[in-house]
DNA sequence: ACCTGAACACCGTTCAAGT
DNA sequence: ACCTGAACACCGTTCAAGT
């Protein structure tokens, strides 16, 4: 009780506990973070200013570690690739992250430079104005929900249809490597296309 | 007090309550739900099993009024399409939905039908059985991303970038409508690119 | 069978009290 | 400045009591 003579926490060791715990597996709360640090609820409101904080905190920094922010790449189809690579490498080892995230309004600059970095070296190539964040969306999505499937397809599909739950067994994480990028390629196929109806729309 | 003359409740009205709640933009509780029903919060367990159930019960609900199970297509690029304009169509119109559903296991017969039918269409189409699941992650990835996007990019960006800010100011849901076509676009010529490759593989 | 109020074990967050 | 325990207004869910 009282202030302690050194300080027992701070916002690095807040993040890295919540990263920890939401890889453990149970409920995303407040208090299962301050347990971890061996601390009561409320004192982590001296570091942090609540719930979704944390969790904005926590994207940052495995936004950081993933090398989201380090796509700087000459060419657009290099940037779409480490793009998608670096947000695929963020949320493959922690799954559970993903409902946490989804659905939260990204605010950290950090991770915000690395879509406007893309969005620049997009336009640049020559993609349209107005069709630049459906790209980033698709690229975004595809990602996401290819990491969320290599990680547990069971805890999205529950299937009875004999067929479908086959699929769904037979697809291991180990052949998600493959389709990942299988799915880049179709990505990068189809954005190449669209390039080309974009620069030259007359063309015919 | 006491059982009435008629049930109050039924799971149709339960489920009819949840979506208007949600489209309300509160959040989405058992409580909230009940009250919409003037009827007390236990009084729902005697038709439903809890709050994961029913938000089940809203997506087999919306999915069956998008027409998702309906999409029977001859060939599989008009499957694709319809695929994805029905899962957006579930959406676009209840975006506060999607991060309530994420993570969320789906256990609907009626939707997994839909995923287990593509699936089957894309297979006779000649695409890689292990390419299935992926395919179909872009895909329902990309309806999601999208119809979240366009009806609310400030929700899931907000950005003090002034290029980033501007562009997302700039992009409003008129435009949306065009984006998904051409989203559409990028992935169809993505995945004729990829069909391609998967049935001539030693092509040369 | 179906609704209610009370109760239980939780939440996130605030705040006075302590050092 | 920084941690604590108590407190507040919520959750989802269970259950005995009522008709």
């Amino acid at each position: 009780m009282g202030r302690p003579s050194a300080p027992l926490l701070s916002v690095d060791k807040i993040a890295d506990a919540a990263v920890r715990l939401i890889d453990q597996g149970g409920p995303f709360t407040v208090q299962a973070v301050a347990r971890q640090l061996h601390v009561s609820a409320p004192s982590l409101y001296n570091h942090v200013q609540g719930r979704d904080h944390i969790l904005e905190l926590v994207r940052a920094r495995l936004a950081s570690r993933a090398g989201l922010a380090a796509a700087e790449a000459s060419d657009w189809e290099q940037a779409v690739e480490l793009f998608v690579r670096a947000h695929r490498r963020l949320f493959a080892g922690h799954p559970r992250l993903i409902p946490l995230l989804v659905g939260q309004t990204i605010r950290d600059p950090g991770v915000l430079q690395a879509y406007a970095h893309l969005a620049r070296v997009l336009e640049r190539a020559g993609f349209a104005r107005d069709e630049l964040l459906t790209v980033i969306s698709v690229l975004d999505a595809f990602a996401l929900g290819s990491a969320l499937d290599s990680a547990a397809p069971a805890e999205v599909w529950h299937s009875d249809d004999e067929d479908f739950a086959a699929l769904l067994a037979e697809t291991a994480a180990p052949r998600a490597e493959a389709a990942l990028d299988a799915g880049i390629a179709i990505l990068l196929d189809g954005l190449r296309a669209r390039l080309r109806t974009d620069q030259e729309p007359i063309s015919d």
